[in-house]
RNA sequence: GGAGAGGUGGGAGAGUGGCUUAAUCCACCAGUUUGCUAAACUGACGUACGGGCAACUGUACCGGGGGUUCGAAUCCCCCCCUCUCCGCCA
């Protein structure tokens, strides 16, 4: 959530930022600065009251000490008034400042500058268009027929076994499985980043801390009886590492890596959206987390960027580079690239990677904090990325290197796959 | 899951109702001394939200949440977690 301190100060840039995202509830601004010195005030009014009850508690310790049983019994008749009314200053207190999370919670985070206006992603900016796209023969086959044609994925018993959009990965398609992860983490590992193995369920703090809790709850697997969450992303238990924690500055930027599956509900999707590997319930992620200083995330930003741009390459995929449109962006993005590979089979673009800087809004939500050069606290920068998510990697790969003697794997691949070719 | 013992600052650890402003030790940081390192000594050393131009200062926080009391780290209730033993188990 946003510094309601940078509201006060930056409120004109704060408003024209939301006006690109296409926010414009522009009044809860206002509302916020006016509950927040609502709670001020309470705050200081309980404090008050607190000191005089305290200072009051210890003379009638003494009084009790030096037998003036009298006068202590006089003095509590203060106290009780007093009790009274902390009571009721600590509620509007408490009140005021849930209402203000309640609207704090509901403002996006401010996009960058570079941010183009848009409604969708039809207004997402086209950076750049790398690779060849590749004439498929006039009968290639899109990837759902292919993985039944070499019985590398099956989904039917994915759905026998559990339900739509849980499919078995067989042979060498559980293998190709595998050589991606694997190839994913070491190529991650090469670039700097530590490799973790976290948990797959999360608990209520941590959907809060990364921004699932509360408005997305409808997109997590929920275990009811341990009050867990599936993971959708292993950004949740990464970023979650260092929720409540002040780092140290000497640290930045630093660096985490993860393989997890993830776990997604996707209500209300449908349609060719969905068919075969395109947007499944569960599946595989390599994901790459960094906590940066607010001066360098940006800059952090690119190198992420380049990092996923340069696994494309050498998976031989022709992607191109987005910079997602204020109505695209999500909302607590502040910058977000997105890579998106051509399935040629389909003739698409997918979605593959998402790479962000939230700058200080999740690290707000986070608690998230560095000390500076005079020893303050100050909030971090957080960014994330896929690199890379497996099953549209695994689509674009099957239809695009699909020849009449089976399909190809990339060479950078080999060594992981153990085989060349699925025939 | 059952029984018992615990949870105090970055770490160790004292503290069973008011002399606690959480002792003490270690670590970290700054300084002094010293060829260097080390040691010794001195000082500073939490987080959050407020007030004040500032020096400063108020309040809260001893696993979490409630309660008793004029007053709670300390007493009571609920929950979470850790350890030991038992049960179960890859």
């Amino acid at each position: 959530m946003l510094v309601v301190n940078k509201i006060r100060a930056e409120k004109e840039a704060i408003i024209e930022g939301l006006k690109i995202k296409n926010f414009n509830n522009i009044d809860i601004l206002d509302e916020i600065i006016v509950l927040d010195d609502k709670r001020k005030e309470f705050q200081k009014k309980l404090d008050d009251v607190l000191s005089e009850s305290k200072s009051i508690a210890k003379e009638i310790g003494m009084l009790f000490k030096t037998g003036k049983v009298e006068e202590a019994n006089q003095k509590k008749i203060r106290t009780t008034e007093l009790k009274e009314l902390s009571k009721s200053f600590g509620e509007v207190l408490a009140n005021t400042a849930k209402e203000l999370t309640d609207k704090l919670l509901q403002v996006p985070n401010v996009p960058h500058p570079s941010v183009p206006a848009g409604n969708s992603d039809e207004d997402n900016e086209v950076l750049k268009n790398v690779g060849e796209i590749p004439e498929l023969a006039a009968d290639a086959l899109p990837h759902w027929e292919l993985t039944d044609k070499y019985d590398i994925i099956d989904f039917k018993l994915g759905n026998k076994i559990t339900g739509a959009g849980f499919p078995l990965y067989k042979g060498k398609g559980a293998r190709l499985q595998r050589a991606l992860i694997n190839f994913f983490l070491d190529e991650a590992e090469k670039a700097g980043f530590r490799e973790v193995q976290p948990p797959l369920m999360v608990n209520e703090e941590s959907g809060y801390g990364t921004g699932q809790l509360p408005d997305k709850e409808g997109q997590m697997y929920h275990v009811g009886e341990d009050n867990l969450y599936l993971i959708p992303t292993a950004e949740v238990p990464i970023t979650n590492i260092y929720r409540n924690e002040i780092v140290k500055s000497a640290d930045f930027p630093i660096r985490n890596t993860a393989y997890s599956q993830c776990f997604r509900r996707e209500a209300g999707s449908y349609g060719a959206d969905v068919r075969g590997l395109n947007r499944l319930h569960q599946f595989d992620k390599v994901e790459i987390v960094v906590i940066e200083h607010p001066e360098k995330s940006y800059e952090r930003l690119e190198e992420m960027s380049t990092y996923v741009q340069g696994l494309l390459v050498k998976l031989e995929l022709p992607y191109r580079l987005l910079r997602l449109c204020g109505g695209d962006l999500s909302f607590t993005a502040a910058l977000t690239y997105d890579m998106e590979v051509y399935s040629a089979a389909q003739k698409r673009w997918l979605e593959v990677s998402s790479v962000s800087n939230f700058v200080d809004y999740q690290a707000n939500r986070l608690k998230l904090r560095y000390k500076d050069e005079n020893g303050k606290t100050q909030l971090a920068h957080t960014l994330n990325g896929s690199a890379l998510a497996l099953p549209r990697i695994v689509a674009a790969l099957l239809e695009n290197n699909q020849t009449p003697e089976g399909i190809k794997i990339p060479k950078a691949l080999i060594p992981y796959t153990g085989f060349e070719i699925i025939n």
